[in-house]
DNA sequence: GTAAAACGTAAGGCAATCCTAACATTTTGT
DNA sequence: ACAAAATGTTAGGATTGCCTTACGTTTTAC
């Protein structure tokens, strides 16, 4: 299970190609040029890297699966960017666009350490959901 | 006082003259070398490039200098991290160099609205101590 | 079933960073 | 002041990721 390390760019090709496979079935190209806002050359490209690195089987105009290593890789960004777009939305109380914006940014930089912490910090505020309703008071 | 906006490898540059100017009045190249752990060469570059931009002053094997656009790019860079770092440390629990670590990344990619929010969080957070205090018990 | 539209790929570029190695300049120590 | 050490610059390359344009392949709609 090693080697799960990919860099940023390629990290939101895999999380658009696992949320779309998981959603549809079914992932294309140009689902994916559309998702990320970059063209269809840059994910042709992206694409050809993905499958040498072992995260997608694909082949020239062929459909996209996604290996093991692949799915292990999607479910790790994925949680980040879940658990980070709810403290956002949550507890900052910032609106979900805004909210995944920059959950997508933030996503690629944070510290294991980090998210565990958020975890704990976010279960908390659930079981004390005073705490968020004050904070939220405390700013009109 | 537009077109303050850098790429985030140069607000790390402006980051370091800045606060190498505040401690000490003076930063080298090679002490921006050792803090960011880049080659001599990758600074020389750098350098070129801020005082292309006008954030600095700075001509071949001349002293640094920053200018107001600098100061503000500076300035605003520097609240991200140290705001950031607040709440990693302070609520969170991150440790020093985890804390510093990781708003070191995250800075370059929040938006205005997040650390608005953050800002009121720690501000509340602050004005209860037993927020912190409670959370950090719930995790023991 | 075939032409047009949609989609995918290849080629060639560009910009941002980073690097190493070699060379230039400045600073330091005696 | 002058040699050695430290620092700064330049040249040449590599990587990543994006683009446009042109062309190949597949799908869609009659």
């Amino acid at each position: 299970m090693t080697d799960l390390k990919i860099t940023s760019g390629l990290e939101d090709y895999i999380e658009v190609i696992s949320n779309r496979l998981s959603k549809y079935n079914n992932v294309r190209a140009i689902d994916i040029s559309r998702d990320l806002g970059v063209s269809r050359a840059s994910v042709s490209e992206a694409l050809r890297r993905l499958n040498e690195l072992g995260y997608i089987n694909y082949g020239r105009y062929s459909s996209i699966t996604i290996t093991p290593k692949g799915e292990e890789a999607a479910k790790s960004v994925i949680f980040r960017h879940n658990l980070l777009t709810k403290f956002l939305s949550e507890v900052l109380g910032l609106d979900n666009d805004e909210a995944t914006d920059n959950a997508c940014k933030i996503e690629h930089v944070v510290s294991e350490n980090l998210l565990k912490q958020l975890d704990f910090f976010l279960k908390y505020a659930e079981s004390n959901p005073k705490l968020v309703s004050d904070f939220k008071k405390s700013i009109k």
